[in-house]
This record gives C-alpha cells, sequence and structure tokens, in this order.
DNA sequence: ATCATTTTTTGTCAAATGGCAAATGATTTT
DNA sequence: AAAATCATTTGCCATTTGACAAAAAATGAT
C-alpha cells in the first residue's frame, strides 16, 4: 500500500487523513499468470494499481489474431472510466503475463476519494497525461523502424520486462512472428 | 474564427461576452507551402488553431532520417506547454504541407483567457483527452500489421488527407518507402 | 508550349520477414 | 525419471520490403 501512495505523491501533495481514506479504501488482489484482469465487453468495477508482476493489453485484429498493444507492469495505475483511460477500447483484455499484486477500489470508493480530496482530479490528470504521452512517444516511434531497431528500442523501454515476457507476446507487440523475433535475437546476441 | 468558437461549443458552453473575448484576442495567420508553423527546439509563443490546410509534424530519428509522425488537419488544435500537449517531444518540426490558415493566440492571450473564463481548462481538459486517445487508437494499431493493411486503414482514418499529402510523406508515416507504398497503391487499385 | 524540377512509378537485386513444420529446449505433471 | 506440455529455435521456401537507379508522369516557371 505505501506503494501507491508514495506513486501518488509524485504527482500532489496528500495530508495524513488523506493517506489514510485512501489506504482504508484500498484492498489488496492477487491475480495468477494467466488470469485476466479484465476482459473485453465486461464492465470494469475498480481502479487498480499493479504493484507487482506484469499485465498484457490485448486485442484481437480483424484476421483473429491476438495482438499486444501495450504492456503494464509495476507501479502503475490501471483506470477506466470517462475522461480518465488507461484503456481505450471496450475491445480489449488485460491478462496477468506473471502473477500479480494490485491494490484495488472499488467505483464507489474511488469515487468518494475524489469527492473528498480536493485536488484528487488534478493529480489524476498529471498520472493520465503523462502515460498518455509516454504511450504516444512509444508507440509513435516504432512504425518507421525495422524490426530489429524496434526489438532494440522495446529492450530500450522495458528492461525490466525481456525475461519476464514470454517471447510470443513480445513479438506480437512488435508486430513480427516469433520465429522473426528468435532470428533477430540470434542476430544481434 | 467562427470555426473555431464552433469547434470550442462543442466541448463546453461560452457566453456571448466569452466568445467576444476569445474573438479579440485570436489573430489570422497564413503559412504558404512548405513553412514551419515550428522548428524544432525553438519556443512555442503561441496556441494556433488550423482552420484550413494540412501540417505535419515530423523528427528526425537516430538514423538523420525525416519521421512523419502525424498529420494535423483542418479544425484542430495546435497546443504546447504543460500538461496540455499536442507536440510531445522538444525535437518536433511542424510544417505545412499546404498552404494553411490558422487563428492563433499569443501565450500571454490565452492565459489571460484561462483566467477569464471559468470552465475553460476543462474544456481544454476535454479536447486534449480526445485527441490523444484518437492519437493512440490511431498509432496503436498500426505497427501489427503488414504494410498494405495500414495504408489501408491510413484511408480510413485520413480520408481528406490522400489526395493532400504527397507519398512521400504518406511512406515516411506508415513506415516504408515511398517505392513500397507505390507498389502498394498500384497493388490495391 | 517548353524547359526544369519534383514526384511517382518501375525495374533489378538483395535482405528481411512470414508461413509452416520439425527439432530442440525448458518446464510441469505424473 | 519419464512423459507430456509449452516455449524457442531452426530450416525451407514464398512473399514483402528496402536500396538504388532509371524512366515516366506531374507540376511549376518562364
Amino acid at each position: 500500500m505505501e506503494k501507491f501512495i508514495e506513486y501518488i505523491l509524485q504527482f500532489g501533495n496528500l495530508n495524513k487523513q488523506q493517506i489514510e481514506l485512501i489506504t482504508s479504501k484500498g484492498t489488496e488482489l492477487k491475480l495468477g499468470k494467466d488470469e485476466y484482469y479484465w476482459e473485453a465487453g465486461k464492465i470494469v468495477k475498480q481502479i487498480g494499481f499493479l504493484i507487482e508482476g506484469v499485465i498484457r493489453v490485448s486485442y484481437y485484429n480483424n484476421t483473429g489474431e491476438e495482438i499486444t498493444r501495450y504492456f503494464i507492469d509495476e507501479n502503475h495505475l490501471i483506470l477506466s472510466g470517462n475522461s480518465i483511460d488507461e484503456v481505450y477500447t471496450p475491445s480489449e483484455y488485460l491478462s496477468a503475463i506473471t502473477s500479480c499484486k494490485l491494490i484495488i477500489f472499488s467505483k464507489k470508493d474511488w469515487k468518494e476519494i475524489n469527492e473528498t480530496i480536493i485536488g484528487w482530479e488534478t493529480i489524476l490528470q498529471k498520472i493520465t497525461t503523462k502515460y498518455h504521452k509516454e504511450k504516444i512517444a512509444r508507440r509513435g516511434e516504432m512504425v518507421a523502424q525495422d524490426a530489429t531497431t524496434r526489438y532494440l528500442d522495446f529492450i530500450d523501454k522495458f528492461p525490466t520486462l525481456i525475461n519476464r515476457v514470454p517471447l510470443s507476446f513480445i513479438a506480437s507487440y512488435l508486430g513480427i512472428t516469433q520465429s522473426s523475433l528468435s532470428r533477430i535475437r540470434k542476430k544481434i546476441r
């Protein structure tokens, strides 16, 4: 829980009372490997903060292939709702790649926090904007490179993930086949 | 100018006085083809709204190639600053692909509007979020497809641009060479 | 209209990647 | 430990794309 508080404090100040309120509302959730955090189409009923593990965001493209859109690693908020979104289309799946530990808040509690803590909106706003930008930056430059460069970029940007994410997922994130990625690895090794 | 007001009104209400304030502060700016709206490294001293024309957002990658990150077409705000950003890295160039007409506001006037009109922040917030999402959605699915699919997607998402943007820029947006794009065009024609 | 310039198309060949299947390696289960 | 399962690597061949160069088409200036 402290991790979550620490995270929030990066974006704005909170007094003791406020921290207590937040702490009292959060519950721990454990996810086993390959369990879904949420599934396409289902209504998301909570807000989560990932303390441990890696979550994969995926969707199915028009040919039925499952594509990895994104990875979420430790110390990231997973939001959904109206203006503040970590997830963009209702057709996305979030599944645990490794076993995960999260702090979750029900929508109701989250709303209460929002209504009680002055400046909470602003804090969320900052967080959201920061991650929007990160994502755009990460993704934006990926299109215009060959697969090897993209993989190198990936290592650069997600250094902690390389050994925790199966090759097949990385490949689907990079937009290449497993085989190709395997060959690329061999080449640059 | 009305176009800009119209645009803003989609995101929130304004009374007559407020509209007048905004109108009084905006200036028209014309850009010739290939002129820069802003250049990497330079300080942006204004906020713009594109009424006519197409602007290309580009950057140079590590090998010195100029890559098109994005196109901005009619009726879009071009912002820069702190939390509200249309442009993400200070190394980006914005140049007019066609001749352009913009409404611009100096940072000072923009600040004044912001301080005078209650709810202005919220309106901007909505706009920002909307475009962040659009971009992510547009870009996000592009990596995992072959060039033909990406071109088809492009046509889908920027139907108004195909005939106004030179092939070379589209190619650089899609992450392929001109020749390849030319061949793809031929194939699907 | 003519010339010069720019943009787009095309050709050729090499390199990268995909699709498929088999082999190898790693992990888990029994 | 052996078997079963899953993940990764490799081989083979087809297709796509890149690099480079040249031709053709479009655009702009005079």
